[in-house]
DNA sequence: TTAATCATGTAACACGTTACATGATTGC
DNA sequence: GCAATCATGTAACGTGTTACATGATTAA
């Protein structure tokens, strides 16, 4: 998986490890966290695949760095990656907790889920922000289609940034209506 | 947090490592999914920490079960599990495919969403049938209040599908308008 | 002088996936 | 006779996390 979120990323652009860390930083940062132990892992992964290559460069004032490029195998990988069934994994650590919140009070629940929808709305602010900066990263990549998918991934954080926002009122009245124990 | 889960179960009652499994494949399965041998093996990590017991169990025409029943340390172990601040880690494969379909054409693409769509009006639909054995559940666990937390996944589960839906409509409509390529 | 930026990683552990491996009983 | 249910796992690999480790340059 991130496997190909590296690859994605060097079709657009030869870059080294740390310029890969600092775009999943700024752009894929809110539905994809890299370690960077795990990137420089994958990097050498990718690199013995055969799907990418590095070239080591010297640089004056600042440390050498290795400039990483996708290879005709790399893009071939990416593209049967796309065209390839998505498969999710179900995994949600949120929902884990919810179902054995029984074991504690109703106030105690109440709290959990007041400070839920708090953190959400920070963020759901924070990707109406996003938005207007949409264009910038368009321009980045000064291709409109592309830019577009990225514009997608930032409105399905909205749309569940709301989504769990709605979810916590309902829980929460759902709490202060049925309290038992 | 597979950890937590087992431990959250064995808090409801005693199992064997067979009806855990089981366990999970009714009522858990939507938001996480586990594997038979990670199953397994935390049990006999939990069993190593002392947060559970586990006890052969001769059975007649049935193989040998070991039972297991949580610790007080393991019941404590819960609960400081369930005060503990969340913490969600970004990790969203299907925006991770969004980030990059800027490599296919338009019509690829409005096809990857139907089939999102579709395949997530089948789960809606799943939850909606799931909402009237919620009741059911409810009897199981002969605890109005607990079986209150699994309506909570269940809900979340419907509005995610539902928000999901109303993303690829978004994303579709956007594609044949905006469709350079 | 102190913190940030640029730049690389390793080591150890934790968690998740896939395939392999066994075997009795029960119902169709 | 065949598939499903009950019941246990191991082995190998892949992915993710945390902590450790280094060091020059530049701007406040």
């Amino acid at each position: 998986m991130l496997k190909h979120g590296i690859l994605g990323l060097l079709n657009y652009a030869d870059m080294n490890g740390y310029e890969i860390l600092e775009t999943f930083r700024h752009s894929l940062n809110h539905f994809w966290n890299a370690q960077k132990s795990q990137v420089y892992r994958e990097l050498n992964s990718l690199e013995d695949s055969g799907y990418i290559t590095g070239t080591w460069i010297e640089q004056e004032g600042k440390p050498d760095k290795k400039m990483y490029s996708i290879t005709d195998d790399g893009r071939k990988e990416l593209l049967d990656w796309l065209s390839e069934e998505l498969k999710e994994t179900a995994r949600i650590p949120l929902l884990m907790k919810t179902f054995f919140l029984g074991e504690r009070t109703v106030e105690e629940n109440i709290e959990f889920f007041n400070r839920l929808k708090e953190s959400y709305k920070v963020r759901y602010e924070g990707f109406v922000a996003a938005d207007t900066s949409s264009k910038e990263y368009g321009d980045e990549l000064q291709d409109g289609y592309r830019s577009m998918f990225w514009g997608f991934t930032i409105s399905y954080g909205r749309r569940r940034a709301r989504m769990i926002m709605e979810w916590c009122d309902e829980c929460i009245a759902a709490l202060r209506n049925g309290g038992s124990r």
